[in-house]
DNA sequence: TTTATTTCTTGCCATTTGGCAAGTGCATTT
DNA sequence: AAATGCACTTGCCAAATGGCAAGAAATAAA
Protein backbone atom coordinates (compact mmCIF):
# COMPACT_ATOMS: atom_id res chain seq x y z
CA UNK A 1 0.00 0.00 0.00
CA UNK A 2 1.49 3.44 -1.41
CA UNK A 3 1.39 6.23 1.66
CA UNK A 4 3.29 8.61 -0.54
CA UNK A 5 0.84 11.17 -1.04
CA UNK A 6 0.17 11.07 2.46
CA UNK A 7 3.82 11.79 3.17
CA UNK A 8 4.84 14.17 0.84
CA UNK A 9 1.47 16.20 2.33
CA UNK A 10 2.87 15.85 5.90
CA UNK A 11 6.41 16.84 4.59
CA UNK A 12 4.99 19.73 2.96
CA UNK A 13 3.87 21.04 6.03
CA UNK A 14 6.40 19.69 8.52
CA UNK A 15 9.91 19.31 8.24
CA UNK A 16 10.74 16.07 9.83
CA UNK A 17 12.60 13.18 8.88
CA UNK A 18 11.64 10.45 6.38
CA UNK A 19 11.81 8.29 9.24
CA UNK A 20 9.10 9.91 11.30
CA UNK A 21 7.21 10.25 8.52
CA UNK A 22 7.16 7.05 7.97
CA UNK A 23 6.36 6.42 11.25
CA UNK A 24 3.17 8.57 11.23
CA UNK A 25 1.66 7.37 8.06
CA UNK A 26 2.01 4.00 9.22
CA UNK A 27 -0.83 4.27 11.55
CA UNK A 28 -3.07 6.01 8.78
CA UNK A 29 -5.25 3.61 6.66
CA UNK A 30 -6.44 2.96 3.62
CA UNK A 31 -9.79 4.25 2.54
CA UNK A 32 -12.15 4.90 -0.08
CA UNK A 33 -15.61 6.68 0.15
CA UNK A 34 -17.60 6.15 -3.16
CA UNK A 35 -19.44 9.29 -4.58
CA UNK A 36 -22.41 9.96 -2.91
CA UNK A 37 -21.71 8.23 0.48
CA UNK A 38 -20.65 10.20 3.60
CA UNK A 39 -17.32 10.18 5.53
CA UNK A 40 -19.78 11.75 8.49
CA UNK A 41 -23.45 11.80 9.19
CA UNK A 42 -24.94 14.45 11.19
CA UNK A 43 -25.91 13.11 14.54
CA UNK A 44 -22.88 11.04 15.02
CA UNK A 45 -19.55 11.53 16.90
CA UNK A 46 -16.83 11.91 14.27
CA UNK A 47 -14.06 9.56 14.76
CA UNK A 48 -12.43 10.17 11.45
CA UNK A 49 -9.30 12.11 10.52
CA UNK A 50 -8.91 11.64 6.98
CA UNK A 51 -6.12 12.78 4.59
CA UNK A 52 -7.87 13.15 0.76
CA UNK A 53 -5.43 11.93 -2.15
CA UNK A 54 -8.25 11.57 -4.69
CA UNK A 55 -11.52 12.64 -5.10
CA UNK A 56 -13.67 16.03 -3.92
CA UNK A 57 -15.74 16.22 -0.73
CA UNK A 58 -18.12 18.83 0.25
CA UNK A 59 -19.93 19.35 3.75
CA UNK A 60 -23.20 20.84 5.04
CA UNK A 61 -25.58 21.22 6.94
CA UNK A 62 -29.40 22.09 7.58
CA UNK A 63 -30.76 25.38 8.42
CA UNK A 64 -33.39 26.24 10.44
CA UNK A 65 -36.28 25.76 7.62
CA UNK A 66 -34.31 22.49 6.81
CA UNK A 67 -32.27 23.77 3.68
CA UNK A 68 -29.06 22.34 2.93
CA UNK A 69 -26.12 24.85 3.28
CA UNK A 70 -22.91 23.93 2.12
CA UNK A 71 -20.33 25.07 4.39
CA UNK A 72 -16.63 23.46 3.12
CA UNK A 73 -15.46 22.40 -0.02
CA UNK A 74 -12.25 19.79 0.28
CA UNK A 75 -10.55 19.34 -3.02
CA UNK A 76 -7.64 16.36 -3.15
CA UNK A 77 -4.29 16.40 -1.17
CA UNK A 78 -6.52 18.10 1.96
CA UNK A 79 -7.46 16.78 5.21
CA UNK A 80 -10.65 16.05 6.30
CA UNK A 81 -12.69 16.52 9.35
CA UNK A 82 -14.86 17.82 11.52
CA UNK A 83 -13.02 20.14 14.00
CA UNK A 84 -15.87 20.44 16.76
CA UNK A 85 -16.98 16.72 16.58
CA UNK A 86 -14.00 15.78 16.09
CA UNK A 87 -11.75 17.26 18.69
CA UNK A 88 -14.49 17.99 21.32
CA UNK A 89 -16.16 14.32 20.53
CA UNK A 90 -19.71 16.64 20.43
CA UNK A 91 -22.47 15.49 17.99
CA UNK A 92 -21.91 16.72 14.79
CA UNK A 93 -24.08 18.66 12.97
CA UNK A 94 -22.71 18.26 9.86
CA UNK A 95 -22.12 16.19 6.80
CA UNK A 96 -19.01 15.02 4.96
CA UNK A 97 -20.00 13.85 1.86
CA UNK A 98 -18.09 12.28 -1.28
CA UNK A 99 -19.18 13.98 -4.39
CA UNK A 100 -16.61 11.89 -6.59
CA UNK A 101 -15.48 8.56 -5.73
CA UNK A 102 -12.59 9.24 -3.11
CA UNK A 103 -9.42 7.84 -2.09
CA UNK A 104 -7.45 8.39 1.24
CA UNK A 105 -5.90 7.47 4.47
CA UNK A 106 -7.67 8.09 7.64
CA UNK A 107 -6.97 7.73 11.29
CA UNK A 108 -9.08 7.41 14.12
CA UNK A 109 -9.21 10.27 17.17
CA UNK A 110 -7.51 7.74 19.47
CA UNK A 111 -4.71 6.95 17.32
CA UNK A 112 -4.29 10.16 16.48
CA UNK A 113 -3.67 11.60 20.00
CA UNK A 114 -1.75 8.71 20.29
CA UNK A 115 0.60 9.88 17.72
CA UNK A 116 0.28 13.64 18.74
CA UNK A 117 1.65 11.89 22.20
CA UNK A 118 4.84 9.86 20.79
CA UNK A 119 5.74 12.21 18.44
CA UNK A 120 5.80 15.85 19.98
CA UNK A 121 6.34 17.83 16.37
CA UNK A 122 3.48 16.18 15.05
CA UNK A 123 1.29 18.27 17.18
CA UNK A 124 2.55 21.08 14.99
CA UNK A 125 1.15 19.53 11.90
CA UNK A 126 -2.17 19.09 13.55
CA UNK A 127 -2.38 22.91 14.93
CA UNK A 128 -1.29 23.72 11.49
CA UNK A 129 -4.17 21.80 10.52
CA UNK A 130 -6.89 23.19 12.46
CA UNK A 131 -5.31 26.46 12.11
CA UNK A 132 -5.65 26.35 8.50
CA UNK A 133 -9.38 25.56 8.29
CA UNK A 134 -9.78 28.91 11.41
CA UNK A 135 -8.26 30.88 8.71
CA UNK A 136 -10.38 29.86 5.45
CA UNK A 137 -13.34 30.41 7.63
CA UNK A 138 -12.23 33.98 9.03
CA UNK A 139 -11.74 35.14 5.37
CA UNK A 140 -15.05 33.47 4.21
CA UNK A 141 -17.22 35.37 7.04
CA UNK A 142 -15.38 38.39 5.60
CA UNK A 143 -15.79 38.10 2.40
CA UNK A 144 -19.63 37.47 3.26
CA UNK A 145 -19.78 40.95 4.61
CA UNK A 146 -17.94 42.94 2.46
CA UNK A 147 -17.70 41.25 -0.97
CA UNK A 148 -21.04 41.08 -3.34
CA UNK A 149 -22.11 37.91 -4.47
CA UNK A 150 -20.59 38.11 -8.22
CA UNK A 151 -17.33 38.87 -6.30
CA UNK A 152 -17.95 35.90 -4.23
CA UNK A 153 -18.26 34.16 -7.30
CA UNK A 154 -15.59 35.24 -9.07
CA UNK A 155 -13.02 34.37 -6.30
CA UNK A 156 -14.40 31.01 -6.16
CA UNK A 157 -14.20 30.27 -9.32
CA UNK A 158 -10.38 31.66 -10.15
CA UNK A 159 -9.34 30.22 -6.72
CA UNK A 160 -11.54 26.59 -6.81
CA UNK A 161 -12.44 25.95 -10.95
CA UNK A 162 -12.89 22.42 -9.92
CA UNK A 163 -15.60 22.62 -7.08
CA UNK A 164 -17.80 23.35 -10.71
CA UNK A 165 -16.41 20.15 -11.82
CA UNK A 166 -18.34 18.36 -8.65
CA UNK A 167 -20.79 20.34 -7.32
CA UNK A 168 -23.82 21.01 -8.18
CA UNK A 169 -25.43 24.32 -8.88
CA UNK A 170 -27.75 24.76 -5.60
CA UNK A 171 -24.62 23.26 -3.74
CA UNK A 172 -22.54 26.01 -4.44
CA UNK A 173 -25.04 28.73 -4.23
CA UNK A 174 -25.51 27.66 -0.84
CA UNK A 175 -21.58 27.37 -0.02
CA UNK A 176 -21.92 31.62 -1.56
CA UNK A 177 -24.88 32.47 0.46
CA UNK A 178 -27.29 33.34 -2.29
CA UNK A 179 -30.06 31.29 -3.98
CA UNK A 180 -29.41 28.98 -7.26
CA UNK A 181 -31.71 31.18 -8.97
CA UNK A 182 -29.47 34.49 -8.29
CA UNK A 183 -26.31 32.27 -8.91
CA UNK A 184 -27.37 31.78 -12.41
CA UNK A 185 -28.02 34.58 -13.28
CA UNK A 186 -24.60 35.84 -11.98
CA UNK A 187 -22.98 33.29 -13.84
CA UNK A 188 -24.73 35.01 -16.96
CA UNK A 189 -23.86 38.43 -16.21
CA UNK A 190 -20.25 37.18 -15.78
CA UNK A 191 -19.80 34.84 -19.14
CA UNK A 192 -20.43 38.21 -20.92
CA UNK A 193 -17.07 39.36 -19.60
CA UNK B 1 -1.24 39.28 42.41
CA UNK B 2 -4.17 37.08 42.84
CA UNK B 3 -4.84 34.79 39.76
CA UNK B 4 -7.87 33.18 40.96
CA UNK B 5 -10.15 34.23 37.79
CA UNK B 6 -8.04 32.73 35.46
CA UNK B 7 -7.80 29.12 37.34
CA UNK B 8 -11.71 29.15 37.58
CA UNK B 9 -11.42 29.64 33.83
CA UNK B 10 -8.46 26.82 32.88
CA UNK B 11 -10.53 24.91 36.29
CA UNK B 12 -13.62 24.93 34.33
CA UNK B 13 -11.93 23.59 30.74
CA UNK B 14 -10.05 21.22 32.25
CA UNK B 15 -10.08 18.74 34.79
CA UNK B 16 -6.61 18.96 36.89
CA UNK B 17 -5.01 19.48 40.11
CA UNK B 18 -5.70 22.31 41.76
CA UNK B 19 -1.41 21.77 42.16
CA UNK B 20 -1.48 21.78 38.02
CA UNK B 21 -3.20 25.13 37.74
CA UNK B 22 -1.27 26.99 40.27
CA UNK B 23 1.70 25.44 38.43
CA UNK B 24 0.40 27.06 34.49
CA UNK B 25 -1.36 30.29 36.41
CA UNK B 26 2.01 30.99 37.22
CA UNK B 27 3.52 31.54 33.92
CA UNK B 28 0.89 34.09 33.03
CA UNK B 29 1.26 37.67 33.94
CA UNK B 30 -0.87 40.62 34.80
CA UNK B 31 -1.37 42.87 32.15
CA UNK B 32 -3.60 46.80 31.56
CA UNK B 33 -4.58 47.25 28.43
CA UNK B 34 -6.34 50.63 28.57
CA UNK B 35 -9.25 51.69 26.56
CA UNK B 36 -8.76 52.09 23.04
CA UNK B 37 -5.56 50.85 23.55
CA UNK B 38 -3.97 47.91 21.25
CA UNK B 39 -3.32 44.18 22.48
CA UNK B 40 -2.54 43.24 18.61
CA UNK B 41 -1.83 46.04 15.80
CA UNK B 42 -1.92 44.61 12.60
CA UNK B 43 1.63 44.27 10.53
CA UNK B 44 3.27 42.80 13.66
CA UNK B 45 2.96 39.08 14.50
CA UNK B 46 0.91 38.32 17.42
CA UNK B 47 3.05 37.10 20.48
CA UNK B 48 0.94 37.29 23.06
CA UNK B 49 -2.13 35.25 24.49
CA UNK B 50 -4.24 36.62 26.64
CA UNK B 51 -7.24 35.51 29.11
CA UNK B 52 -9.32 38.44 29.48
CA UNK B 53 -10.41 38.95 33.23
CA UNK B 54 -12.33 42.19 33.31
CA UNK B 55 -13.13 44.88 30.16
CA UNK B 56 -14.14 43.80 26.78
CA UNK B 57 -11.93 44.14 23.48
CA UNK B 58 -12.74 43.84 19.94
CA UNK B 59 -11.24 42.68 16.46
CA UNK B 60 -10.96 44.06 13.48
CA UNK B 61 -9.54 44.54 10.15
CA UNK B 62 -9.63 45.95 7.15
CA UNK B 63 -11.47 45.75 3.90
CA UNK B 64 -10.32 46.03 0.52
CA UNK B 65 -12.00 49.60 0.65
CA UNK B 66 -9.89 50.93 3.54
CA UNK B 67 -13.20 49.81 5.93
CA UNK B 68 -12.65 48.91 9.59
CA UNK B 69 -14.36 45.44 9.70
CA UNK B 70 -15.07 44.59 12.86
CA UNK B 71 -14.07 40.34 13.35
CA UNK B 72 -14.76 39.30 16.45
CA UNK B 73 -15.88 40.76 20.22
CA UNK B 74 -14.67 39.16 23.46
CA UNK B 75 -16.04 39.99 26.40
CA UNK B 76 -14.25 38.90 29.76
CA UNK B 77 -13.92 35.53 31.05
CA UNK B 78 -12.63 34.55 27.62
CA UNK B 79 -9.10 33.99 25.92
CA UNK B 80 -8.01 36.39 23.66
CA UNK B 81 -5.41 35.61 20.71
CA UNK B 82 -5.18 35.88 16.97
CA UNK B 83 -4.98 32.28 16.02
CA UNK B 84 -3.21 32.72 12.38
CA UNK B 85 -0.90 35.03 13.76
CA UNK B 86 -0.34 33.43 17.23
CA UNK B 87 0.59 30.04 16.41
CA UNK B 88 1.75 30.36 12.69
CA UNK B 89 3.99 33.14 13.20
CA UNK B 90 2.74 35.43 10.37
CA UNK B 91 2.15 38.83 10.32
CA UNK B 92 -1.21 39.67 11.00
CA UNK B 93 -4.16 41.54 9.34
CA UNK B 94 -6.08 41.90 12.59
CA UNK B 95 -5.91 44.34 15.15
CA UNK B 96 -7.74 43.69 18.53
CA UNK B 97 -8.18 47.13 20.75
CA UNK B 98 -9.96 47.75 24.32
CA UNK B 99 -13.29 48.93 24.21
CA UNK B 100 -12.97 49.62 27.40
CA UNK B 101 -10.04 49.26 30.42
CA UNK B 102 -9.19 45.62 30.61
CA UNK B 103 -7.43 43.54 33.26
CA UNK B 104 -6.03 39.98 32.49
CA UNK B 105 -3.20 37.30 32.43
CA UNK B 106 -1.36 36.73 29.43
CA UNK B 107 1.54 34.57 28.16
CA UNK B 108 4.33 34.72 24.90
CA UNK B 109 4.00 32.11 22.49
CA UNK B 110 7.48 30.74 23.47
CA UNK B 111 6.50 29.95 27.05
CA UNK B 112 3.25 29.09 26.17
CA UNK B 113 4.95 26.16 23.68
CA UNK B 114 6.73 25.37 26.60
CA UNK B 115 3.77 24.78 28.83
CA UNK B 116 2.13 22.50 26.11
CA UNK B 117 5.16 20.68 26.57
CA UNK B 118 5.85 20.43 30.24
CA UNK B 119 1.80 19.63 31.33
CA UNK B 120 0.32 17.53 28.58
CA UNK B 121 -3.10 17.99 30.00
CA UNK B 122 -2.92 21.54 29.21
CA UNK B 123 -2.54 20.93 25.50
CA UNK B 124 -6.13 19.81 25.73
CA UNK B 125 -6.94 23.22 27.25
CA UNK B 126 -4.89 25.14 24.15
CA UNK B 127 -6.81 22.73 21.46
CA UNK B 128 -10.39 23.16 23.39
CA UNK B 129 -9.54 27.17 22.96
CA UNK B 130 -9.01 27.00 19.47
CA UNK B 131 -11.86 25.02 18.40
CA UNK B 132 -13.92 26.85 20.34
CA UNK B 133 -13.43 30.03 18.20
CA UNK B 134 -13.24 28.04 15.12
CA UNK B 135 -16.84 26.95 16.40
CA UNK B 136 -17.96 30.79 17.12
CA UNK B 137 -16.52 31.91 13.35
CA UNK B 138 -18.60 28.76 11.52
CA UNK B 139 -21.72 29.65 13.38
CA UNK B 140 -21.42 33.38 12.29
CA UNK B 141 -20.82 32.68 8.59
CA UNK B 142 -23.97 30.53 8.71
CA UNK B 143 -25.82 33.08 9.63
CA UNK B 144 -24.82 35.56 7.48
CA UNK B 145 -25.69 33.04 4.78
CA UNK B 146 -29.24 32.23 6.17
CA UNK B 147 -30.18 34.57 8.20
CA UNK B 148 -31.30 38.37 7.42
CA UNK B 149 -29.82 41.33 9.67
CA UNK B 150 -32.39 41.91 11.30
CA UNK B 151 -32.24 38.28 12.86
CA UNK B 152 -28.70 38.03 13.07
CA UNK B 153 -29.27 41.92 14.93
CA UNK B 154 -31.95 39.81 17.13
CA UNK B 155 -29.29 37.22 18.25
CA UNK B 156 -26.44 39.50 19.07
CA UNK B 157 -29.08 41.06 21.02
CA UNK B 158 -29.87 38.14 22.73
CA UNK B 159 -26.83 36.40 23.85
CA UNK B 160 -24.11 39.31 23.94
CA UNK B 161 -25.98 42.20 24.93
CA UNK B 162 -23.12 43.73 26.84
CA UNK B 163 -21.73 44.47 23.43
CA UNK B 164 -23.96 47.24 22.82
CA UNK B 165 -22.44 48.95 25.83
CA UNK B 166 -19.51 48.95 24.84
CA UNK B 167 -18.99 48.88 21.06
CA UNK B 168 -20.42 51.90 19.09
CA UNK B 169 -23.09 51.22 15.92
CA UNK B 170 -20.74 51.23 13.39
CA UNK B 171 -18.49 48.60 14.74
CA UNK B 172 -21.42 46.43 15.59
CA UNK B 173 -23.02 46.93 12.26
CA UNK B 174 -19.59 45.91 9.96
CA UNK B 175 -19.72 42.69 12.31
CA UNK B 176 -23.27 42.09 11.70
CA UNK B 177 -22.61 42.58 7.88
CA UNK B 178 -25.20 45.74 7.49
CA UNK B 179 -24.27 49.40 7.18
CA UNK B 180 -24.45 51.23 10.53
CA UNK B 181 -27.84 53.01 8.04
CA UNK B 182 -29.16 49.75 8.14
CA UNK B 183 -28.44 48.64 11.41
CA UNK B 184 -29.99 52.18 12.95
CA UNK B 185 -33.16 51.33 11.01
CA UNK B 186 -33.55 47.44 12.08
CA UNK B 187 -32.47 48.69 15.70
CA UNK B 188 -35.53 50.92 15.29
CA UNK B 189 -38.33 48.02 13.99
CA UNK B 190 -37.00 45.81 16.61
CA UNK B 191 -37.43 48.31 19.26
CA UNK B 192 -41.49 48.22 18.17
CA UNK B 193 -41.66 44.62 18.84
C1' DT C 1 -35.07 6.07 -28.63
C1' DT C 2 -38.58 7.68 -25.78
C1' DT C 3 -39.88 8.94 -21.36
C1' DA C 4 -39.16 10.51 -16.86
C1' DT C 5 -36.51 13.05 -13.58
C1' DT C 6 -33.49 16.29 -12.10
C1' DT C 7 -30.89 20.48 -12.76
C1' DC C 8 -30.47 24.91 -14.54
C1' DT C 9 -32.29 29.22 -16.62
C1' DT C 10 -35.37 33.05 -17.17
C1' DG C 11 -39.23 36.51 -16.63
C1' DC C 12 -41.81 39.11 -13.47
C1' DC C 13 -42.20 41.41 -9.37
C1' DA C 14 -41.38 41.84 -4.13
C1' DT C 15 -38.19 42.57 -0.42
C1' DT C 16 -33.95 43.68 1.63
C1' DT C 17 -30.17 46.43 1.97
C1' DG C 18 -27.20 50.25 0.42
C1' DG C 19 -25.77 55.19 -0.65
C1' DC C 20 -26.04 59.78 0.14
C1' DA C 21 -27.16 63.83 2.40
C1' DA C 22 -29.59 66.37 5.75
C1' DG C 23 -31.01 66.56 10.31
C1' DT C 24 -31.10 65.56 15.39
C1' DG C 25 -29.09 64.75 19.81
C1' DC C 26 -25.52 64.63 23.00
C1' DA C 27 -21.06 65.65 24.79
C1' DT C 28 -16.80 68.31 24.85
C1' DT C 29 -14.41 72.49 24.25
C1' DT C 30 -13.83 77.30 24.51
C1' DA D 1 -23.81 79.78 26.58
C1' DA D 2 -22.19 79.20 22.01
C1' DA D 3 -19.63 76.53 18.99
C1' DT D 4 -17.67 72.31 17.45
C1' DG D 5 -17.50 67.50 16.73
C1' DC D 6 -19.23 62.77 16.84
C1' DA D 7 -22.55 59.28 16.81
C1' DC D 8 -26.84 58.16 15.38
C1' DT D 9 -31.29 58.66 12.72
C1' DT D 10 -34.18 59.48 8.79
C1' DG D 11 -35.98 60.39 3.99
C1' DC D 12 -35.48 59.41 -0.65
C1' DC D 13 -34.25 56.56 -4.20
C1' DA D 14 -31.10 52.92 -6.39
C1' DA D 15 -29.07 48.42 -6.53
C1' DA D 16 -28.76 43.69 -5.18
C1' DT D 17 -30.97 39.64 -4.19
C1' DG D 18 -34.99 36.61 -3.40
C1' DG D 19 -39.45 33.98 -4.49
C1' DC D 20 -42.20 31.75 -7.55
C1' DA D 21 -43.41 29.50 -11.57
C1' DA D 22 -42.70 28.23 -16.24
C1' DG D 23 -39.70 26.61 -19.53
C1' DA D 24 -35.23 24.67 -21.40
C1' DA D 25 -31.49 21.58 -21.00
C1' DA D 26 -29.14 17.81 -19.32
C1' DT D 27 -29.17 13.28 -17.32
C1' DA D 28 -30.98 8.96 -16.04
C1' DA D 29 -34.40 5.40 -16.61
C1' DA D 30 -37.39 2.56 -19.30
Amino acid sequence: MNKEPLINFIQSNLPVSKQILEDIAQHFEYTTISKNEYFLKEGTISNNYLFLAEGFMRAFTHDTDGNEVTTYFYPNNRVVFEASSFFMRTISTENIQALSDCKGYSITFEKLNMLFHSVPAFREFGRAMLVKEFVAFKQRTLAMINKSAEERYANLINTNKEIFQYAQLKQIASYLGVTDTSLSRIRKEFSKK
